[in-house]
DNA sequence: GCATGATCATGC
DNA sequence: GCATGATCATGC
């Protein structure tokens, strides 16, 4: 059976075709009265199905070409500084809560529509109608044998969490490599789950975006083309990664390091660095794990996991409060709650690397713990949002200003909220970014550069402790 | 001593 | 030159 230059039947054929619209656009393969179609999300993949390869669109559960088993998606790239990167995570089927806690995972829903994929990545560019959108890089994606030990274990977390009632706590920071992203408008779209009355965000399985990253550097490498950085892999026993979760594994790889001075572990390992460094914390990582320091850890790349160092004191608190990135307030006011940076910062799974002060007020090794924020305290989190964004919007950022010149601010603070704060974060008080409003205290178009803090508190109590 | 304003240091 | 992880330091 041929139907327009491929076979269903044959895999091959297919992806040939696919590649028929590399450095082209949907655009070329649309009639006059076909390029008026207005919205994107998700309307580009459509035309690629039934203008380029001419198939009905549908939303089975089967894989788009099921005679191969291969399921078609066409994904966004931007430009970083090494070449394209993913612009988002890739989302895949959704997850329907009723139907798959009675699933195993070799037999899933999800291996059934996705354990192979024909990836159709383009060029997302602003300003431009989606149907211009250039295709960059188009490939056949099946998941490597330790990659998908990984995303089994990470399938198991997400379907054990439903089967215990919990489907409407889910979090992307839960997982490594395959999440549970939400889905639908404005995360208003909600479902029935099967243990609880609580209805739940719908949510869908997706790759992590930095592993959609390392697949994009793979198969530019399948055509002699090298973007990204090497990698190193921690983890190559397939065995180990059967039997245990990846961040028991990569933890007990920390803890013959436990109660060791770092100046120990430095000169053991003959190692200059700085512990007062910026670059101490990346360094102190890949020595501990044996990592090459030219290269990435592979496994925490692919899982987008940020690693913190936090040096607490004898009464473990942390010596200081943690930082996220300086935030825009322009975009800081635009932004809904759901798709604001901050959210998806907290989102996000965290490695904590924990020294501690002893005695003798030497630096050492406590431990280490894989953390991410349950969904109680990202709520809190979003109060501390709101009211931030409201000081800004009613161009109230300035509280006083004291004889010296201090300025005092009505953003939220430590004694507001147990989770988060807001401080400035700048390299000085003249390093600013432009407000939304005119600053009714000062009259100032700008403010010092700010970001949202976890506070000490909470990282001894709620992560340290716990 | 703590809360919070201010700044450092490094890497890209 | 700036973004970012991390830390310093002042004043109440």
């Amino acid at each position: 059976m041929i139907i327009n230059h491929y076979n269903r039947f044959d895999k091959e054929s297919i992806i040939q075709h696919a590649r028929g619209l590399l450095n082209r656009s949907i655009g070329d393969f649309l009639d006059e009265s076909e390029r008026n179609v207005l919205t994107g999300k998700g309307r580009l993949g459509q035309l690629v199905e039934a203008k380029y390869f001419k198939y009905k669109v549908n939303s089975s559960t089967n894989a788009d070409f099921h005679e191969v088993g291969m399921e078609l998606k066409c994904s966004p790239l931007k430009v970083g500084k090494n070449g394209f990167v993913s612009k988002e995570r890739l989302v895949l089927n959704i997850i329907n809560y009723l139907d798959v806690v009675d699933e195993k995972f070799d037999k899933s829903s999800f291996m059934k529509k996705n354990a192979d994929l024909l990836l159709m990545f383009y060029l997302h560019e602003k300003d431009k109608h989606f149907i211009d959108y250039i295709f960059k890089l188009i490939g056949n994606w099946v998941f490597p044998d330790n990659d998908l030990q990984i995303i089994r274990k990470d399938w198991e977390f997400i379907v054990d969490k439903i089967r215990l009632g919990k489907a409407h706590e889910l979090s992307e920071g839960d997982t490594f490599y395959l999440g549970a992203c939400t889905k639908g408008t404005s995360a208003k779209t909600v479902r029935k789950q099967p243990f609880n009355s609580v209805l739940a965000k719908q949510r869908a399985f997706s790759l992590k975006q930095g592993y959609v990253n390392q697949i994009i550097v793979k198969l530019f490498e399948e055509q002699g083309i090298y973007i990204g950085k090497p990698l190193q892999r921690l983890v190559d026993s397939k065995q180990d990664l059967k039997r245990y979760s990846l961040d028991e594994i990569i933890v007990s790889k920390f803890e013959k390091y436990y109660n060791k001075t770092i100046s120990d572990i430095i000169s053991e390992n003959r190692i200059d660095v700085n512990y007062l460094s910026k670059s101490f914390t990346a360094v102190l990582t890949k020595i501990l794990l044996g990592i090459e320091l030219d290269k990435e850890i592979e496994e925490l790349t692919k899982a987008g996991v940020k690693v913190k160092t936090i040096r607490l004191g004898q009464d473990n608190v942390p010596k200081e409060h943690l930082s996220f990135p300086a935030f825009n307030f322009i975009d800081l006011v635009n932004d809904d709650w759901e798709d604001s940076a901050f959210k998806s910062q907290l989102e996000t799974k965290f490695l904590f690397v924990f020294l501690k002060y002893n005695e003798k007020e030497e630096l050492y090794f406590e431990k280490v713990k894989f953390w991410n924020m349950n969904a109680a305290d990202i709520n809190k989190c979003r109060i501390v949002w709101k009211k931030t964004q409201k000081v800004v919007l009613d161009g109230n950022i300035v509280h006083e200003v004291s004889a010296s010149g201090r300025r005092s601010t009505n953003f939220p603070s430590t004694k507001d909220n147990s989770v988060a704060h807001v401080r400035p974060h700048a390299t000085s008080s003249k390093d600013t970014y432009p407000l939304p409003v005119q600053d009714r205290h000062t009259g100032q178009y700008e403010y010092t550069k700010h970001s949202f803090w976890l506070n000490k508190e909470f990282i001894k109590n709620k992560i340290y402790e716990l």
